[in-house]
This record gives structure tokens, C-alpha cells and sequence, in this order.
DNA sequence: AAGTGGTCTAGACCACCTG
DNA sequence: AGGTGGTCTAGACCACTTA
């Protein structure tokens, strides 16, 4: 349980050059930063904690004063790490209770990854209908965005979300075989709540963030079919690739949506 | 010049309660925060001073010292208002030089608003060709958004965006008369850079986030005709809201996206 | 009352930029 | 050398939650 001690209280001691705990580089480095800070290196720790699973989503994280004397440096350093970890949604922060693991199994961000909003502003809970789950061999092109190799076994996914009995959603979905053993359709069909709090608590899976790629397209005739509509109209294409720690793609996620009575909300800041 | 003292530096004094600065409810306060730290008033002081124009985009803000010594509070507490306000995206930090009042017309943030990438991840920039500039009354639809009465005076301005002589973007653009007052097709089609950076110095308008609503859509025959297309292609439809200061709407923007060869781009956190 | 995160201060020193 | 933002510490106290 001990931490290593990452270094001396006072930064200016003269014996160890500032950073001590970065790997000093091979040779030259062309792009990576010369300076890491002490509280983002704690945030490495408490990262490699996470990915670890010491502390399970939705748990407490130890108080900062505790972490703190851990790693022997002041509590504010902590803090600082913690800060970057909570604007990160990988952690948050409760005053007067704890500092918790994110998780996506509770109810009020749900919808942290699905931005498709009613026009009328109603409900936004859809009910979920699953077509397939089989276990198959990587296309090229899912394998190159998972990053693993053609033919390495995939999980593939497709479910409807209907709003209100009216298909609005046809989701293709593909996960990584190795990560996901035990999925079949009957544990998908059995579980209540999101699918990304499943992937958490039955996989050890966590999605904690993301990159789509948007378009307008033309439905072709069985997609179509599937969401009550005329070959050719017009659907939003989201093509969503989740990444877990490390920035490693676990999911590949192709969604259609159509858009008549719902809209896709984005915010700039 | 002399800014009001906030509050004695210790903030346990027993005689004023812990807000001096918070205006006292009048009754009771059904949502509103009960409590506002110092360093968020600070923001507020600040946030005041650059809705003022004290300081004009691209410029740089007094030093931290500087601003801890005119508000009386420590150096740590100014810091803390301008971490947020950095990361609202209002000011940008560097270090070494001072805090510089964030701006449109910098190259690197050119196109902060704009998401779209082309599918080959060549170049984005793209040549701007004015359709229509004219001043007109605000449909009610359009002053809804804008937040004023339906026939007040608006300008409308309608372009083309092309990637490589092909045409990509449609937009239609509203803006409160009363802003822009000056505003011209010859000003438009003369001015070099980007359009919110225009807004900014010509107009003193500033752009600071913007919400927008995603759809597909099939294009009608005159867009069809304007983007080079068969009628009933599918279309991004991107209406965008953007706001100033305050919360205060100041542009509705429809944007008809050809994605055939470019996506938009969105992230996940 | 005790524990947690949140705020504020004061001071020291580091990293970066400009004369 | 001097100024600016950036990091780190130590200590005090406030606000919120739970027991």
C-alpha cells in the first residue's frame, strides 16, 4: 500500500534535479513536455489508481488529507490534481462528503454521451429494443479505429431507441472481444439502467470520453425499414469512438438518427 | 479608477456577515446560491470591466499583483477569478508576458465555432462568398430566438463557404440592427480574417458561447442549386445561437452543411 | 463534534519572456 | 535584471454533511 515518495517537500533542494520522478528523457525530446509538475504527476498516481481499480466507480476516494500525507506533499498540491481529475469527469468532488469515482450508472448523466434532445422538450428516456448480438471477426475498418488487427474477435451490437413506440435511433455497435467475454444478448436484454453503467460494473469497462464524427445521409432501404421511414430520407450519422484510460478505443458506435421530431444539442465554448 | 473594497482581508470579522458584496435577498431566495467566495466577485469585477471594454480584445489585463493590490485581496484569490475566466474561455494566459483578453481574430482559434474538417484532413480554410446582405424586420421566429420583437430592425446576411472552388456551406445569418449599424455588403466582402473577429473590432461585438441545434434534413431545390447538388440530398442543418456578455443572444445562424466530403467534428468528456 | 471539501492568505521559489 | 504567470507550502477558517 505504501506509495513511492515521489520527492523531497521543497522543490529547490539542491541534490535532485527538479523532477525527479520523470523518466529522464532518452536522448532529445522533440515534443513532450520538459516540465511536469508536481500535482500533475500526483494526478498520474491517482490516474493509475483508478485505471487499476482501487477504488470502484462510485465509491470514495480517500480524503485529500490523507492522500496528501500519502504522497507527502501539502494538501492544496493534492488538490490541484484532484481539480484536473473532477474537470475531467473522472472524478467528483462532494463538499462535505468525499471526492467519488465518476460512474455512468447514475441516473442525472445518464445521458452524458447521448446529445438527441425531443423538439418539445418532454422525456428524454427511450426505450431499447436490441436486434443482434453476435460475437464475429474485426472489419478492417472497425479494426483500424479499435486499433487492433483484422479478423481479432469483435462483439457486434445493434438495438433501436424508440421515444414514445417510434424508432429514432438505429445504433451498430463493436467492442473489443477480449474486453467484453461473458455479453450476450440475454445480460444486454436483463439490465436495467445505461449501457455505459453496465460496461462499468459487469466489464470493468469505462468510457471517459469520446469523438464523433457527424454527417447527413440518406437512409438505405432496410434502415429504412427498421426506423419507419421512406428509402432515402434524410438521417444525422454520429460515429462515435469512446476511449477508456490511456486514450485506448474500446468502442466504436454507429448511430442514425432520425431527426423529424428530435435534434442533436451541442455547446460551444 | 479606485475599485470598491470587497471586504476586509480576514474574512471571520464579526461585524459584516460573510457576503458584504452580495446583495441581500430580498425575501427568500427560492434557487438562487447562497453563497458567493470572494474570488467569484472578483470574476464578477472583472467579467464587469470586459463587458465595459476597459480592455479590448487581444490586449493585455493589469497583472495579477496589480489586480490583488486594486481589489485588496491576496494574489492567490485574483488568481483563482482568472482561472475560470480562462477557462470560460474569456481571457488566455501566458506565461511570462500577462492575461490577454481572449479574441476572434487570432489564427489558431480561427475556427473555434467552426467544426467542420474535411474528411482528408487537408486544409480548412475556405474561400467566403457573400450572397445577400440586407437590413430587414425579424421574422418572429427569428426575433424569438434573438430575444426581440418580431418586425424590430435585423440585418440578413446569406454566404457560401468553399472548400476548393466546391461549395460546402450555406448560412444564414440574423443580427440585432441595432449592433450592427454599419454593416455592409462592401465592409463584409473587404474585411480580411474571420467574421466574429470583424464583429469584435468593428462592431464590439464579442462572441463568447454559442449553443446549436443538429438535424438532417433533404435540401430544397434552390439550396440544392446554390450547393451544387441534387434536390433531396441530405444535409447537416446546424442552427446556431451564439451570445455576448450577460447571456444576451446576438446572432442566429443557419447553416446547410454538405458533408459528403467533410464531417463535423465533436468531442465527448 | 468531527470529518470533508472549499476559501483565503502570505511567502518562497520556479519557469518563461523581454529588455 | 526585472516582470509575469506557475507551483508549492503552511496555516487558518468557512460551508456542508453525518453522526
Amino acid at each position: 500500500m505504501a506509495q513511492s515518495v515521489l520527492q523531497s517537500g521543497v522543490m529547490a533542494s539542491i541534490a535532485p534535479p527538479p523532477n525527479s520522478l520523470v523518466p529522464a528523457a532518452d536522448a532529445v525530446e522533440p515534443a513532450g513536455p520538459a516540465f511536469s509538475p508536481l500535482y500533475r504527476q500526483i494526478k498520474g498516481l491517482i490516474t493509475r489508481e483508478l485505471q487499476a481499480g482501487a477504488w470502484k466507480p462510485g465509491e470514495s476516494i480517500p480524503s485529500e488529507l490523507d492522500l496528501a500525507a500519502r504522497f507527502k506533499v501539502s494538501q492544496g498540491t493534492v488538490r490541484k490534481a484532484i481539480d484536473e481529475l473532477a474537470a475531467d469527469n473522472l472524478l467528483v468532488r462532494r463538499q462535505g462528503k468525499g471526492t467519488f469515482v465518476a460512474t455512468h450508472a447514475e441516473q442525472q448523466i445518464q445521458y452524458r454521451f447521448l446529445r438527441l434532445m425531443p423538439d418539445d422538450g418532454g422525456a428524454r428516456d427511450m426505450e431499447r429494443r436490441l436486434l443482434d448480438c453476435r460475437r464475429t471477426r474485426a472489419p478492417s475498418d472497425v479494426a483500424r479505429m479499435l486499433e487492433c488487427k483484422s479478423g481479432d474477435a469483435v462483439v457486434q451490437l445493434r438495438r433501436l431507441l424508440l421515444a414514445a413506440t417510434r424508432p429514432v435511433v438505429l445504433d451498430e455497435i463493436w467492442l473489443p472481444g477480449h474486453l467484453f467475454k461473458g455479453l450476450t444478448a440475454e445480460r444486454l436484454a436483463d439490465y436495467k439502467g445505461p449501457m455505459y453503467g453496465m460496461f462499468e460494473t459487469e466489464f470493468g469497462v469505462r468510457m471517459i470520453r469520446a469523438e464523433e464524427k457527424i454527417r447527413a445521409l440518406a437512409a438505405d432501404r432496410p434502415t429504412a425499414e427498421l426506423l419507419g421511414l421512406a428509402p432515402g430520407a434524410p438521417l444525422l450519422s454520429v460515429e462515435r469512438l469512446s476511449f477508456t484510460y490511456g486514450d485506448k478505443p474500446v468502442e466504436l458506435r454507429r448511430g442514425l438518427y432520425d431527426t423529424t421530431r428530435h435534434f442533436y444539442r451541442n455547446e460551444l465554448n
